[in-house]
DNA sequence: ATGATGAGTGAGCAA
DNA sequence: TTGCTCACTCATCAT
């Protein structure tokens, strides 16, 4: 630390006091043409040009390293909330199945259900009366549309 | 840059050749109990000393800087790792959710065409010739399992 | 020349 | 005191 870092670090002051005039100020330094800094160059020793020039670079460094820090943080912001959305969609995803599963299940059973009815009637009729004594009593009901279409079925007392 | 930094940045050299008598390594100064740093200190100017342990915690400071630039690029990948992970689960999610839509779906269509079935036999038990001839054929496959359990139809002739 | 990024440094906070 | 992290600086690479 045998240096004075004439730059000033925004956050630690420095500036030195007078030292010399501060014919730029490091905001005005670094936005600015190449253009404008050659005029500004005009009067200055080429020592202080150089130092000038070096001036500025870092004063863009400054700024080049701020954006990064930035983008850094915008970044693993971004994977997080990619990761939340992924996170709301297996959610969804597995909710969806569980329903869909129960529905498959209900569904098959009803099938079954049916499906031995049929099987009965179909191998030897038999009158109402004496299927309702064997078997349940099935409530078909015509579904409007094509969600849960359910036929319910009761035990004869 | 008018300072020197004595330090070793590894990268670039520097060193300095001689200055002085190099009496302790970076990796020995930094790898170093108290205990052990104050019996070096013993023969020590008040100013070396001061000099020393600064030059100790700079070194420190190096390996904690490295530290946190790890931890960031680890930290980094777990959450690209846990992301692909999320995302897979949802392709897994989403396949079975189709295939369960599918075979809701058939299972849906066998079910009503049974209920077709079953309706017209109970409403008034007519023949099976009679049957045959006015509706399709119905061939019921006792499932073994749970799964795919189906009935197949084929139009009459 | 300009912009981006890895590494090293000091400041400053927290344990 | 130790460890961590931020902002800054420099070296270095790419455009």
């Amino acid at each position: 630390m045998t240096t004075n870092h004439r730059g000033s670090k925004a956050l630690k002051v420095k500036k030195e006091a007078g030292e010399n005039a501060p014919v730029l100020s490091d905001d005005e330094l670094v936005s600015m043409t190449v253009r404008e800094l050659n005029q500004h160059l005009r009067g200055l020793t080429k020592e202080d040009a150089v130092r000038l020039k070096q001036r500025r670079r870092t004063l863009k460094n400054r700024g080049y390293a701020a954006s990064c820090r930035i983008k850094r943080v915008t970044q693993k912001e971004e994977l997080e909330q990619q990761k939340a959305e992924l996170q709301h969609e297996v959610d969804k995803l597995a909710q969806e199945n569980a329903s869909m599963k129960l529905e498959l299940e209900a569904l098959r059973s009803n099938y079954e259900a049916l499906q031995s009815f049929a099987r009965s009637v179909a191998r030897g009729p038999i009158p109402p009366a004496k299927v309702a004594a064997t078997t349940s009593v099935i409530t078909i009901v015509k579904s409007a549309d094509h969600k849960t279409s359910s036929a319910h079925f009761s035990s004869p007392s």
